[in-house]
DNA sequence: ACCTGAACACCGTTCAAGT
DNA sequence: ACCTGAACACCGTTCAAGT
C-alpha cells in the first residue's frame, strides 16, 4: 500500500571504500552544489534516509524531524525524498521497522519463558520510549509493510507456542503485552511532577497522600516500580494460560 | 503553567432562553458579521471552545480540529481562540480533562475492588479509543493542570486503599493500569487485517499459524479479548498485593 | 529513473488596531 | 478585556523541467 517493502539491495556503482554504509551516491550535504537532472549515482536510498532521520531524531527530536530538514542532511532538495518515500508517514514506517529490529528477543528459545517474556518486555519498551511519536503508527501499522517487526513477531510467538501457549491465545497475549508496553514508553517521558496536585491538593487527600508515600520511597525511576509491578502481573496472570 | 484552571464561571448576560449552555454571547458561526473591536457580549468561553471542539472531532476527526476550523464553528477569527486558551495543546487539555469526567468511576466504595477496577478500566479505554490523539498528551500531562483529571484519580485511590492495598504501591498499580488502558485504546483503532503477512506469511510459520488460529474462533471484535486477557492478569496479579 | 526548483494549500501563532 | 484582520514562519506535498 504504502510501497516501503521492497529492499533496494542493489549492486552500488564502485562505492567509495571510506563512505558510511547508508550514504550511496555520497556528496556530504551543501558541500558543492548538483545541478538539475538525473544525478550520474543515485543520492538516495530508504536505508539512507532511515539513518539520516535518526541522527536528526537524536540530534533535534521529534520536532526537528521535517521532510525539509531531512532533505538537507541528505544534501537535497525536499521533493527529492518522494522518490523513495510515499510521505513522511513512510519515513516513520522505515524509523519504526528500524526499530523492532533493535529489541532484543534472543532469550525466546533459549531462556524459560517468564525470563524471555521479561527481557523482551523490558528491551522493546526501553527502545519505543525515545521514540514515542511513532507509537500511533506502530499501534495501527500492518505487520506486512514492516519485516523486521514481522520477525520480531515471529520470535515471540515461537517463544509462546514452545513455552506450551494454546496456539489461539497467543496473538492476543502478545497484543495485550504491547498495549501494556506502548503504554508504559510514554510513562517514561513524564515529568517528575506530573502527579503534583498544586494548589488542589486539599481537595484530594487520598491521592496526595498516596503519592506522597511513593515519593517517600525515593526510588530514582518510580516509572520502573510501576512497569515491573504491572509486567510481573501480566507474565503471572498469563503464565497461567499454559498447559 | 498553561493558565486553563480557572472555570471562568462568570454570569452571563441576560442568557437567551433558548441558548446550548455553553454558547455565551453567541452568535451562530457567520450568521451576521461582526465588527472589530470588543464585543459588547463575551462570544467564547473555555466551555464553549470544548464542546465546539468535540463536535468537529465527532464530525471530521482530529484531522479536522483545526484551530482555523475550530474557530469557524465558533464563528470567530482565529486570533481570538487565543483570549482563552494559549495554543492547540491547551484546547487538547481542556478535552483531555472533559472525557476524564466520563470514565466511570462510580463503583469504588460500592463494588468490591475487583468489579471497580474492571468497570473503570473498560470505561477508561473505551472513552479515550475515540480520542487517541489525545494519548500524548494525558501520559505526560501535570495533573494540576486538569481537576476533573484529578478528581477521578481520587476515587480511583480511595478504592484502592479502602480494598487493602499498601499505600505505597497505589500510584505504581494506577500507573500501570493506564499504560495497559492507554495502550489498548489505540487496539481498538487497529485495521482487521493488521496482523495479515501478505506476502512474507511463510517466511514467519508460528505467527501466521497463531494468527490464523486466533481468526478462526471468529470474535466480533478480537481486541476485546485481548484486553480482557491483560485487564484480568493485572486484577489478579496486582490485587495480590492488598493485605 | 531520479534529481532541482517553483509553487500550492495549508498550519499554528503573533500583534497592531479597534471598541 | 476581547474581538478583527493582516502577517509570519513554517508545514507536507505536487509537478514540470532537466539529464
Amino acid at each position: 500500500m504504502l510501497g516501503t517493502m521492497a529492499a533496494e539491495r542493489l549492486p552500488m556503482p564502485a562505492p567509495t571504500p571510506d563512505a558510511a554504509p547508508s550514504t550511496v551516491g555520497a556528496a556530504p550535504a551543501g558541500k558543492t552544489r548538483r545541478r538539475a537532472g538525473r544525478p550520474v549515482a543515485r543520492v538516495l536510498d530508504q536505508n539512507g534516509i532511515t539513518t539520516a532521520a535518526l541522527e536528526l531524531i537524536s540530534a533535534k527530536g521529534y520536532d526537528g524531524l521535517t521532510m525539509a530538514a531531512l532533505a538537507k542532511s541528505l544534501g537535497v532538495a525536499p521533493s527529492a525524498l518522494y522518490n523513495h518515500v510515499s510521505s513522511k508517514d513512510d519515513v516513520l514506517l522505515l524509523l519504526e521497522d528500524h526499530l523492532a529490529a533493535m529489541v532484543d528477543v534472543s532469550a525466546f528459545g533459549t531462556e524459560p519463558w517468564d525470563v524471555a517474556v521479561r527481557k523482551w518486555a523490558w528491551s522493546y519498551r526501553d527502545v519505543f520510549s525515545k521514540h514515542t511519536p511513532l507509537i500511533p503508527v506502530i499501534a495501527v501499522l500492518p505487520v506486512a509493510n514492516a519485516p523486521k517487526t514481522l520477525a520480531m513477531y515471529e520470535a515471540v510467538t515461537a517463544g509462546f507456542r514452545d513455552a506450551g501457549f494454546p496456539e489461539e491465545r497467543i496473538i492476543s497475549a502478545i497484543v495485550a503485552l504491547e498495549a501494556f508496553v506502548f503504554g508504559a514508553a510514554y510513562d517514561v517521558n513524564a515529568p517528575e511532577d506530573i502527579f503534583d496536585a498544586g494548589s488542589l491538593a486539599d481537595q484530594v487527600p487520598n491521592f496526595t497522600a498516596a503519592v506522597d508515600r511513593l515519593a517517600a520511597e525515593g526510588h530514582a525511576m518510580p516509572t520502573n516500580v510501576a512497569f515491573s509491578l504491572g509486567l510481573e502481573a501480566l507474565i503471572a496472570g498469563l503464565g497461567a494460560l499454559r498447559q
